[in-house]
RNA sequence: CUACCACAACCUG
């Protein structure tokens, strides 16, 4: 069964859906994990229809395989893709029913989905509501403002997080917060960020790297840019 | 064994 699971991961993440399918269908024997990971594979790959799909057919064919939280999670980034809330809001039940709704991944996973379909009160309202923010639950709420093109608030949030939680920023809530800096085409924001980056020891990661790259292009500073370019170690 | 936040460019709408 784990090698059946790891498989099923395994495919999904290469983007190999069809095999992923074909060895979940001719597994023996399934546990949570195995359907959890075959959900998985599908988001990942951007079938919706068939996560919902698969989920159902968990609830229906396997009797007292209740969903977990890996289960939840999995699931309402899909939600979330949708659009409409319909889903989320199903889902949202569930984790209430199921006791897990105070889970912090699952408590992470509510709050972004909300923001994305456009509801941001409810969205808010969960993040304050977590009792136990990480870094995670700042990051989504920073990309919610970010998303937005609400200048003030990202910057705020970014300060807080650091100020009041003490929670160390990392190369995720970068690139939430690089948008915001060159959507007026703000050099100096970005000049910023990026030194700030440097500074705190931020993992400059090649997508850091790359999204800085990006962000200096479009501030029309083609010689920073290059700078950053030339700089990487990997380029792709 | 699975699972939460981020992910280029281009084109079209």
């Amino acid at each position: 069964v784990f090698v059946g699971n790891a498989l099923v991961a395994m495919y999904g993440k290469q983007g190999i859906v069809v095999d992923a399918l074909r060895v979940f269908e001719n597994m023996p024997e399934r546990n949570l994990v195995s359907w959890n990971s075959m959900i998985c594979s599908f988001s990942e790959n951007g079938f919706s229809n068939e996560c919902f799909g698969v989920f159902r057919r968990m609830l229906l064919e396997e009797e007292g395989l209740v969903p977990d939280v890996a289960t939840l999670v999995t699931l309402l980034p899909v939600c979330a893709g949708e659009g409409g809330i319909d889903m989320g809001a199903v889902v949202h039940g569930m984790a209430v029913k199921l006791g897990h709704c105070d889970e912090l991944m699952v408590s992470n996973a509510l709050m972004d989905t909300y923001s994305k379909c456009g509801l941001w009160s409810e969205s808010e309202i969960i993040f304050c509501m977590i009792k136990n923010k990480n870094v995670v639950s700042w990051n989504s709420i920073i990309g919610s403002y970010s998303r937005e093109g609400n200048k003030r608030g990202t910057f705020e949030l970014f300060m807080r997080m650091q100020m009041e939680e003490k929670i160390r920023p990392n190369e995720i809530t970068i690139l939430n917060v690089l948008p915001v800096c060159f959507e007026n085409s703000e050099m100096m924001s970005v000049k910023e960020l990026h030194c700030y980056s440097l500074r705190n020891g931020i993992q400059s990661d090649e997508m850091l790297a790359n999204a800085f790259v990006a962000a200096y292009a479009k501030c029309g500073s083609t010689r920073s840019a290059e700078h950053v370019f030339y700089g990487m170690e990997v380029r792709t």
